[in-house]
DNA sequence: GCAAACTTCTGGTCTATACCAATCAGCCAG
DNA sequence: CTGGCTGATTGGTATAGACCAGAAGTTTGC
């Protein structure tokens, strides 16, 4: 082979762990032991590691180290389904912890629902999480007179299932945005990784069946932990 | 500001290419230069440039330095509107060089069609620009049965066009794919750019409004090219 | 028995340097 | 003026070593 020495090993590495996967629980051995294995330097056998981490097959967390990566989430952001629906029809266990709740303005959220600058907005910010890894950060953005009272309710439960039973709404129209990013340091650390870690950004504009705006939803998603499916049937 | 010093040039250099992106004609200072501006080792100095690559900020191309990416394209994975048409829509030059003509099997078009493993299919292999950059390239596999010239008439021009006009398919259902990816080599070097550098893959399974199989699709885009935007309405 | 303090390990960052291969610009020959 | 050659430039890759700060594990002290 041709090919740049970490191009191998990234090669030599996707082997490894896939042999060893079981045995080391999830958990890759330190750099510095791995490095040694290959007789090479840290820095080059972290350029094979990112290879592999850009293909989704590993991630760092924190400075813990190397971990291998679960299976992709299987995600249809046209669809309703509740986060914690879709989590555990696949088979995996869902959480989700409330990161702030507020009343704000945030003019990214107006201009894409039609609405002035200054609108406010009921904020809820929150981390969600598959099989206790934190996947996604989201930023909510709720007209406040369509759901009055709910910075006061709000407990983490599912937005959308509680709009369509206290307030009777039914989310008709949407406009979807999907754009790959890295992570900004606020972002990366409320996911816990390091700043610039590839990241999938969804925002989503969502009105009711009248075309009245409801909510603004921010979504900064982890790119190794997502698959983006989408069904479509009639012709367009 | 107690963050890393690659942090704070990928700032630096953020402002930098922000006021001289006019006189720099979209190709920034070689790289030892930049490095020896803002007195730092070339390894840093990519660390930080890696960083505005992840952002969508610049690109390299081959060996030849790096450039500012163009504004990302607006696309819709979901119509039918010809790559051509909505390059131009956007006010941008599209351009298509086939890359390979052949019949083949490929067992995952077939398993996505519902189809046998040694269902053969009409292969189209071809790279889009947009502008003069490469932005993707793409692999077409087509049922025989419902273009059965296709091999012998295409020469670059529009298949789902052709696929209406000469054929008269409708295209009416379609189950859509995405996932964030690290470029394969091969698709990296039919690109231009470094193996592994970020991407996004596209895949999508077309029947006609009697769901038979018309076609698979298979995308590979440059990360920092694209917008994914969807516009849908009715209740789900 | 438990919490606080300390030590070790580990990933994150950074410097300095070197060599290769592709590219590009300029020169030279036809 | 053209086409091929050549040498300087530049990005890509790699080595070696160093320090820091956070995480994890261990010991100490109450």
């Amino acid at each position: 082979m041709s090919d740049a020495y970490y191009l191998q090993l990234t090669e030599q590495l996707r082997t490894l762990i896939d042999q060893n996967a079981a045995q080391w629980e999830g958990k890759l051995p330190a750099e510095r032991v791995l490095a040694e294995h290959f007789a090479t330097t840290r820095v080059t056998l972290r350029q094979a590691l990112s290879q592999l981490e850009g293909e989704g097959l590993i991630h760092r967390s924190n400075r813990r180290g190397w971990f291998i990566s679960p299976a992709r989430l299987v995600y249809d952001p046209t669809r309703d389904a509740g986060f914690n629906d879709y989590v555990r029809a696949q088979g995996r266990q869902p959480r989700t912890a409330v990161l702030k709740l507020e009343a704000r303005v945030h003019p990214p959220a107006a201009r894409a629902l039609g609405l002035p600058d200054d609108q406010p907005f009921q904020h809820i910010r929150r981390r969600r999480y598959v099989d206790d890894r934190a996947v996604l950060v989201e930023s909510l953005w709720v007209v406040p007179e369509r759901a009055p009272e709910l910075l006061d309710i709000y407990a983490g439960q599912s937005l959308w299932g509680l709009l369509r039973e206290r307030w009777g709404h039914y989310l008709a129209n949407r406009s979807i945005r999907m754009v790959s990013e890295a992570l900004s340091p606020l972002d990366a650390e409320e996911l816990f990784v390091a700043p610039g870690t590839a990241g999938l950004n969804i925002n989503r504009a969502i009105f009711d069946d009248q075309r009245r705006p409801i909510e603004y939803d921010e979504e900064h998603w982890l790119h190794d932990s997502l698959c983006i499916s989408v069904e479509l049937s009639g012709q367009r």
